[in-house]
DNA sequence: AATCTGATCGTG
DNA sequence: ACGATCAGATTA
């Protein structure tokens, strides 16, 4: 028996069309590509968190500013915000076009990276020079198929609005290794 | 114009 | 437990 040979695909807009908390979950395990100085690296979704607009937890909540524009864009996109005044924090952003959707990326793994160095939503943008530069421009997430986890919504971190709707979603540890 | 509040992180 | 550090939101 022959070894299954996936051909990775490029995750297309379409997928990112939905609601935050029907794509979050399914951006488990897949890849996101990331230009970083060192060249184009593809890190593993590990922990993602929804934002919708009815959520008063949300950037979106209020309508869209000049900060959270992109939140309101096309799908697919990247939405980066500064936090805190210091620690910049990566978006995708979900649902149609005129909605305020996004899916918070808060812990990846890194080829070569230790673990320790990007699990944070700060952590992980700081680690791959991700800053405001990127805000708006296109997300890469592509399905190499690796295992889908059972993921269960918990609550989300660092937040003091709607502090129990469960929409945050972790994968299993331990988890696989990026490229493998 | 002044003040408050963060989708965080490192240090103590 | 707290400070860093800045922008959006709120209050006056």
């Amino acid at each position: 028996m022959t070894s299954r040979a996936v051909r990775p695909c490029r995750l297309p807009p379409s997928f990112f069309a939905r609601d935050a908390t029907d794509v979050a979950p399914q951006l488990l395990h897949k890849l996101l590509r990331v230009d970083t100085a060192a060249g184009s690296v593809d890190v593993r979704i590990l922990e993602v968190e929804a934002y919708t607009q009815d959520d008063p937890a949300s950037h979106s909540f209020r309508g869209p500013t000049a900060r959270t524009a992109s939140m309101f864009g096309p799908p697919g996109r990247l939405y980066v915000y500064l936090v805190y005044g210091m620690h910049h924090c990566m978006n995708i952003v979900t649902g149609r076009e005129g909605d305020g959707q996004a899916v918070l990326v808060r812990r990846v793994l890194v080829p070569g990276v230790a673990r320790h160095r990007t699990d944070g939503p700060g952590k992980l943008t700081r680690e791959l020079g991700v800053d405001r530069s990127s805000d708006g421009a296109q997300a890469r997430v592509i399905d190499d198929a690796a295992p889908v986890p059972v993921a269960m919504a918990t609550p989300r971190i660092g937040i003091t609005k709607a502090v129990d709707w469960p929409r945050r979603w972790l994968a299993p540890w331990p988890s696989v290794t990026p490229g493998g």
